[in-house]
Formats: structure tokens, C-alpha cells, sequence
DNA sequence: CTAGCCTTGAGA
DNA sequence: TCTCAAGGCTAG
């Protein structure tokens, strides 16, 4: 199943100009197995094969003879047939055109990881008729028509989703005495393509020295306002946004400078990236080991995490490490092409997969980082303050005063706050505050599962500092 | 659980 | 202003 269901989504990441093409060939393909199988599988409206397969497809697949039919047939919405079941369809839902009962079958079943068996022979005919009897064939026709369970909004942003609709709805009831702030886009609403597809500079090598001052500028490195969001200055109401503290203002770019300067590139180093890289699960912890020591140098600049015990030092890293490891991880996630980016190239996320089996993991990984990413627009300042909201996490293993670190750890969150209220607004920051906070706790579940596949490796193949710092020994 | 209707924001 | 494509709600 797992196979199954990752075939088809892999196949669907094409640019928005590779759909028609995709959905030309998937759409074919479905066609005829669906006359062979039954004639009248598909709705007799009077419509014939082509004239409804012109419609999806003027634009790019037309012979001259189609072009008369599908202009005879202008799109309305008598004229769509869902792809899935042949039923009278509204248009396009989650990259096919489908009817209505499809589009909300999907949403309620592809993100589903007990995905239904056929209790058949996996070909069940699917009609209005029968489209309710095998949830699974149901299910496969919708990935085999191009349906991409990616379209989905996940949990994140869903609410935020949720948010701007009551946002925008008080708005209306009583428009602010102002009325020069307009909500144009959340930062972790459904991302546009020209939006989502900001270049990480942050991953190549030779930015390493490069990093200045945030308030000034980052060489070639994206804007660190949030770019969609933030009113322009022109229109911007001072009352509405926050004015950090000098000393916050400091810690913010203290904080980003050291956050920017331990990610940094692998140009430096002896780390060969090639796929035998790879080949296994202890390669990949091994490969890590770049990281756990960037995180030391991250760690080890911030002031009051020197200021604690050697002892809690220690615990208070070793607690924090894998998740921190996932979270620098987002920075290295190329989600256009799931792959991740390394200075002499990117390793799909299918190569992990087939190197360490744990497909199901790799999957969670990937879909925390896209998330991430989407919500932070990679901000730096953000990351920076995300990354040490997560080292100083009081739920850790051994602590010796979690009190502590759960106040240090207050002072960052408020921190994480202030920031975001100076940059996006008192109003707009309650959202993206929360949703981050969000971000940050699911990183325990992520991390525990990590924790639980590392038990599973045979530590004589890790390396010394990785079998201390992971408690592996 | 299904399927239809409704609301909504984004973009042309 | 209209269309499109998301999600929510809810009767059956």
C-alpha cells in the first residue's frame, strides 16, 4: 500500500505547465480501462469520450476536430464529468476534475494512514453507483487521475485558515478606525507558488563568512520581514506593531548572526556527499555529526546557556538534540522536488527511503519541514528564536533544574512574541505566534519517533560523539 | 461515512 | 465582479 500510495504522489510534483501533460496521460490511461471494463461506466449524458476529454484538455492536447467539439461544448458545468466516478463534476478539486462527493472522499481519506483494503481483486469498478462500495479502488482511481493528497490543507493551515475567516469576518462587523491595515495574505496560508519558492542561500557554501548584522542586511539572502504579510512602510500604522527594546532588538540579531553562522554550508568540511553517503541508516546518524557540532558552537553562544551547570549543560543538550536536528533540517528541505539540498546536490527523499526503509518516517520528516517552511518563510529571526526555544526544552530526559530551563525557555517564547508583534502586527501576530508555538511542540512526536528508529540501529557503526550525545551506548 | 450545499479568499 | 478551488457543516 505504502508503495503504492507513494508512487502516485511522486509522480504528481510537476510545475503547474507539467499538469495538463501529467493529467493528459493519467486521464487516458483511466479512460480505457474504464470502457474496457464496463461501457457504461462513464455518464450518458450524451456526451461522447472525447467531447468531455476535450474539455479537460483544449488547451494543450486538441486536434482541430477536438477544438469544434470543445468549443460546440464550452465549459459549463453540465460538461465536466468527474474523473474518479463519472458523475456531474464542478471542476477541478485537488488537481483533477471531480464531482463534489469525490473531492470530499479525498479529503476525508488521503491523508488516512489506515488506508482500506479491496476486498476484491484491487479493480473494482468505480460509478456513482458503486463508487461507495470500495473505499480502496476509490481511493487508488483518485491518485491514478492526478489528485494530490499535497493539496490537502494540513492541520496548521487549516486553522490559520479558520483564523482569518473569523479575523476577517470581526473586520467586517467593525472595521478598525484606522481601516489602512488589509490582511493580504497569512504567512502560513495556502502558499502561492511565486510566494512558496523563496532560494535558501542559506545552504550554500560560500555564504559561510558573509553573515552581518540582520538589521542591516544578509548579502543575497532573502528579505527577513515576512515579504506577503507586512503592510508596506508607507501605510504601516506605528500603533499597530510593536517597538522591541533595544536589548530584545540585540538578542534577536545575536541570536539570528549565531543561528546563521552554525548552519552554515558544507564547503569546508570532509563530508563527501554522495549517495553510498547514504546507504544506511547509521550512514545518515554518522552524517549528522556535521550538524550535532554546529549546534554545539549555536548553543555555546548564547549566554544564558553558558551561564548554567556543566552538568545541566549537558542534559539540557543531549534532551534537545534531536529535535533541534529536525528543525535545522527544514533549512535543507527542498519541498518542490522532495529532496534534500546539500553542496554538491540534492538527495531525494526516495533515496532515504530506499537506504533506511523507514518510508513512513522520512514522510512525517518531510511534511514537518514543508510546514515549517511555509509558515516561516525561512525568516531567520524566526528560525533563530524557534531553534533556541527548542534547546531549552524543561521536558527533557536527566535535567537537573527543569525549572530553570523552562524560565529561560518563557523568556525566549516572549521573545519569539515581541518579535513577531514588531514585524507583523499586534493583530496578526496572535496567529502566527500560535501556529509556530504549534510547530514547536509537534517537533516532540517527530522526534520521538526518531528516537524510537535510533534504538533499532546497531550502535557499533556510530560514531563516539554521536553514540553520547544520542545516549546511544 | 457520504454527499451536497454553503462560505470563503485568491486571482483573473 | 466572476470564477475557481479550498474547507466546514450537516441531513441522511
Amino acid at each position: 500500500m505504502d508503495v503504492f500510495f507513494s508512487t502516485q504522489t511522486g509522480q504528481t510534483s510537476s510545475s503547474e505547465s507539467g499538469q495538463e501533460v501529467d493529467m493528459c496521460s493519467t486521464i487516458d490511461s483511466s479512460f480505457l480501462r474504464g470502457q474496457g471494463s464496463d461501457p457504461s461506466e462513464f455518464p450518458t449524458s450524451g456526451h461522447q469520450m472525447n467531447s468531455s476529454y476535450s474539455t479537460q484538455n483544449e488547451d494543450s492536447n486538441s486536434s482541430s476536430s477536438d477544438i469544434v467539439v470543445s468549443k460546440k461544448f464550452k465549459r459549463s458545468k453540465e460538461d465536466k464529468i468527474c474523473l474518479v466516478c463519472g458523475d456531474k463534476a464542478l471542476g477541478y478539486n485537488f488537481n483533477a476534475i471531480t464531482c463534489e462527493s469525490c473531492k470530499a472522499f479525498f479529503r476525508r481519506n488521503a491523508l488516512k494512514s489506515d488506508q482500506p483494503k479491496c476486498l476484491f481483486q484491487n479493480d473494482c469498478l468505480i460509478d456513482v453507483r458503486t463508487r461507495r462500495f470500495c473505499p480502496h479502488c476509490r481511493l487508488r482511481r483518485c491518485f491514478e487521475v492526478g489528485m494530490k493528497k499535497e493539496m490537502i490543507l494540513d492541520e496548521t493551515e487549516r486553522k490559520a485558515r479558520m483564523q482569518k475567516v473569523a479575523m476577517n469576518r470581526q473586520m467586517k462587523q467593525k472595521p478598525s478606525p484606522g481601516g489602512d491595515i488589509v490582511i493580504k495574505q497569512e504567512p502560513c496560508s495556502i502558499a502561492s507558488e511565486a510566494t512558496s519558492s523563496i532560494p535558501d542561500t542559506q545552504t550554500g557554501g560560500e555564504g559561510q563568512g558573509s553573515v552581518v548584522c540582520p538589521s542591516m542586511s544578509f548579502g543575497n539572502s532573502q528579505p527577513l520581514i515576512l515579504p506577503t504579510l507586512t503592510p508596506e512602510t508607507s501605510s504601516r500604522d506605528p500603533k499597530m506593531y510593536r517597538v522591541l527594546k533595544a536589548e530584545e532588538r540585540m538578542l534577536v540579531d545575536e541570536l539570528t548572526v549565531a543561528y546563521l553562522e552554525t548552519l552554515g554550508g558544507y564547503a569546508n568540511e570532509t563530508h563527501v556527499n554522495r549517495e553510498e553517503s547514504y546507504s544506511s541508516a547509521d550512514e545518515l546518524v554518522n552524517n549528522s555529526e556535521i550538524a550535532v557540532r554546529r549546534l554545539i558552537k549555536f548553543v555555546k553562544k548564547i549566554a544564558l546557556f553558558r551561564g548554567m551547570s556543566q552538568e545541566n549543560q549537558v542534559a539540557c543538550l543531549k534532551s534537545c538534540v534531536l529535535n533541534a536536528l529536525l528543525l535545522r533540517s527544514v533549512n535543507f528541505y527542498d519541498a518542490e522536488n522532495d529532496a534534500w539540498k546539500t553542496p554538491t546536490g540534492s538527495i531525494p527523499t526516495s533515496v532515504l527511503k530506499r537506504a533506511t526503509g523507514f518510508n513512513d518516517l522520512h514522510d512525517a520528516h518531510t511534511s514537518y519541514c514543508a510546514g515549517l517552511k511555509k509558515l516561516t518563510r525561512d525568516d531567520s529571526h524566526i528560525m533563530a528564536l524557534v531553534q533556541t526555544i527548542t534547546v531549552f526544552n524543561p521536558d527533557g530526559q536527566n535535567l537537573e533544574n527543569r525549572q530553570t530551563i523552562s524560565d529561560i525557555q518563557d523568556q525566549f517564547i516572549q521573545l519569539l512574541r515581541h518579535y513577531l508583534e514588531s514585524e507583523v502586527s499586534f493583530q496578526h501576530s496572535q496567529v502566527f505566534f500560535s501556529n509556530i508555538l504549534q510547530k514547536i511542540s509537534e517537533l516532540k512526536g517527530l522526534g520521538e519517533d526518531h528516537a524510537r528508529i535510533l534504538l533499532q540501529i546497531n550502535s557499533n557503526k556510530i560514531e563516539p560523539l554521536m553514540l553520547e550525545i544520542l545516549n546511544l551506548q
